[in-house]
DNA sequence: CCCTTCATAGAACGGTCGTGCTTTTCGTGC
DNA sequence: GCACGAAAAGCACGACCGTTCTATGAAGGG
């Protein structure tokens, strides 16, 4: 590997870990130089603008992100065990050490929202892979007989990423202690509820 | 009222419009000041630094959200229909016109969970103060016996809270034209478990 | 109508932002 | 070991940031 791609990848590692502290528009460049020990303009080489940098630091985060919490998860048993280890990889993903500001995309989601561009579009397909991820898993789920066969995957998906965002909405801005067991509370009466039929 | 009165209120209402689509930290007082055809300096006379801004922006947010949330569903019937006010309350302020980058709260709390500070303080009190006057709309439903006995009512807030957030990220990141349907089901179903008692 | 008080404008500050251009240092294949 | 190309540094730019100071204008009470 050539000497440059590697620090290109120093450089996104200690990126990803600040910008889930400041965010993606808060990352500034001679910032991220100075904590690695860098020149700004020897860094900025390395893109050909903020926004790249963006884009590639969501992009190494997703790579990240797969191989804490998704690849694990592939590593259970179909069904509902897999299920659950999605959940339980994203609150552990969510805090972190790793990622002292909480989930990066949580965070990029709020300021990205509302700002077109590449970074946007960068974030919202691996936010959709993500749902199309637990989605699947819950379809499989299905097909084990682990849950109801009349289950709405997508539905299912989108309520356990709701109940992740609720997790990280109470541990991180409110601090609340009781944040993962309430959130876990709220996962179990979702799997229970797709596991019985609706009467 | 003062002519200045007028016109600091006149800043804050375009303010919140403002930090709702570029956020707390992105509200700058030149790019503001120009929005109102005032001076920056002008501007900035009200207030005596942007932190103090901040504050007053998201107080200003406060009292129209709870002008145009909490009071109407406070004046609706005491038990479960006050409690799914608030719930539709809050879907029809995140999708308000007035507010064009959606809730600012939301914005805010993803931008200022890592920010100590005044403006943070401001925030997690408001939010603290929501989350109450969800549980207690909960726990009143409860007294009615719409609501179960032995319903954790923090637990029910915290829960609905979630689905709303779930609600902002699918309708507000991912533009999906089925957020609000996905939202109200998810909320159903917390109803309907929140009725029934365990089993 | 004057005089004080208050509201706004104007100019300037030190600082940081993203971004180019030029130079120097350094890793690496021959 | 040398030469070539990649990588990093140095420097400068225009723009915008929050903030301060000073001056000007309007409002309002006597």
């Amino acid at each position: 590997m050539r000497k440059g791609e590697l620090t290109h990848q120093t450089i996104l590692e200690t990126a990803v870990r600040l910008a889930s502290r400041v965010g993606l528009q808060g990352l500034s460049i001679g910032g991220l130089a100075e904590e690695l020990g860098l020149s700004k303009s020897g860094l900025f080489a390395h893109f050909k603008s903020k926004t790249e940098l963006q884009v590639q630091v969501l992009e190494a985060a997703t790579v990240v992100f797969t191989g804490r919490v998704v690849r694990p998860a592939l590593g259970r048993a179909r069904g509902e065990p897999r299920v659950r280890a999605l959940f339980d990889g994203w609150l552990t993903w969510d805090r972190d050490s790793l990622l002292e500001g909480g989930c990066i995309f949580v965070a990029a989601a709020a300021e990205l929202d509302d700002a077109p561009g590449p970074a946007r579009d960068t974030l919202v397909q691996g936010q959709r892979d993500w749902l199309d991820c637990l989605a699947q898993a819950a379809r499989i789920a299905v097909a084990e007989g682990h849950f109801q066969k009349a289950l709405d995957v997508e539905q299912f998906a989108h309520d356990q990423y709701a109940v992740m965002l609720g997790f990280h909405h109470a541990k991180r801005l409110m601090r609340d202690p009781q944040a993962e067991a309430r959130a876990r509370r709220a996962f179990d009466a979702l799997v229970t509820a797709a596991r019985t039929p609706t009467s």
